[in-house]
DNA sequence: GAATCTACTTGACATTTGTTAGTTAATGGT
DNA sequence: ACCATTAACTAACAAATGTCAAGTAGATTC
């Protein structure tokens, strides 16, 4: 269970001993169903999550009533609202399981604990904030210069497996577009 | 010079006598004219500004040599790559001032000297971080949920003066527009 | 296993946005 | 003041995306 998030983090930075120790205490193992609410909007997210295996999404419903994908990940990444996690402020997300999960969980409290007993997770923690922010930035710059069609070929070129495990409708809404929209993007992917 | 900067930080958190001391040593105010372009691509970021007065934006070059606004800043905020000032990395945008600027500006060496000897500009430093970690998401968001008229009214309804002090393309690249098309808004808008 | 849902697709049509080309207005340099 | 350059707007058309209504297939429930 803790070896995908220990491979993740020596990419990054070397473990000793005592760190690897430490993740193993303050890191709680969790299973949850496909579908599975585990952070709703409103409240303050109580874990930063790291996936072991499955998909999880970040969504939110609008004025209307209109559900809106916001994020999607799977393994092995970091998941949560993080601004809201990070601060411990109520966040406007909820977040689900997609597919049944296999999770890694910690507090923000924990976290801040394991940060200051264990130098390779402060710098460690540092990185996925980071990577978080950079993928936003991202994730902006794809929706402000590429089509439709162009954002779609890029996440299943990224991501090939996602189509397999993640409804078509969640996706679509994740890129900015109706599900309508991708539906015909999709075919016409397909007949060349 | 530095009242703006210092009542941006109070507004976050408190002040005392030592805090301004340091804050007016390892911020030093430069002027800089229309035009000029402060860090460019391909360079790691010197520098974080505090924008005093002025206008700037951040921007890069596609494959095609096609100029894209990415982000466009107005008083009293911070500016820079952030993830690449953070992390002192290569980055792949310019900083251009759009108008004459006075800014404050700081180095990540100074920055991280400044955050050991001073604990509220510890945590400043961190709520700018998360801010711009938010904004980032809001873009996003924004790029992916809201129609270009929507988005176009959003940000004239935030910033009303961003018209008189920034050019229409600039706007429409930021907005993930084309000019003729952001156009053809402000005429409909115009006329009802 | 029949009935019911729901996700996904399809097609026709409406709307929005991009493209191209040309015009006007504003700007900057000499 | 003149010329050259660029920004902004306009118009006609093309392409992309949204909307609405319907149909199909697969899953779920009873």
């Amino acid at each position: 269970m803790y070896e995908a998030l220990l491979n993740s983090i020596t990419e990054k930075t070397a473990l000793n001993e005592n760190d690897q120790v430490l993740i193993k205490r303050y890191f709680e193992p969790v299973l949850y169903p496909k579908n599975r609410i585990i952070e709703a909007e409103g409240d303050i997210p109580k874990y930063l999550y790291f996936i072991v295996s499955g998909y999880l999404r970040l969504f939110h419903y609008d004025d209307k009533g209109d559900e809106y994908t916001t994020h999607i990940n799977c393994p092995h990444g970091f998941f949560s609202a993080y601004t809201h996690f990070v601060n411990q402020t109520p966040s406007h997300e909820n977040i689900e399981c997609i597919t049944a999960c296999e999770l890694l969980r910690i507090t923000q409290a924990d976290l801040e604990k394991l940060q200051t007993e264990s130098e390779a997770m402060k710098t460690f923690s540092l990185s996925v904030f980071q990577e978080s922010m950079l993928y936003n930035e991202k994730r902006a710059n794809e929706l402000a210069i590429l089509s439709a069609e162009e954002r779609y070929r890029k996440l299943i070129a990224n991501y090939p497996d996602i189509l397999h495990n993640v409804p078509v409708q969640y996706i679509a809404s994740f890129l900015g577009m109706k599900p309508e929209s991708l539906s015909r993007i999709r075919r016409k992917i397909l007949n060349g």
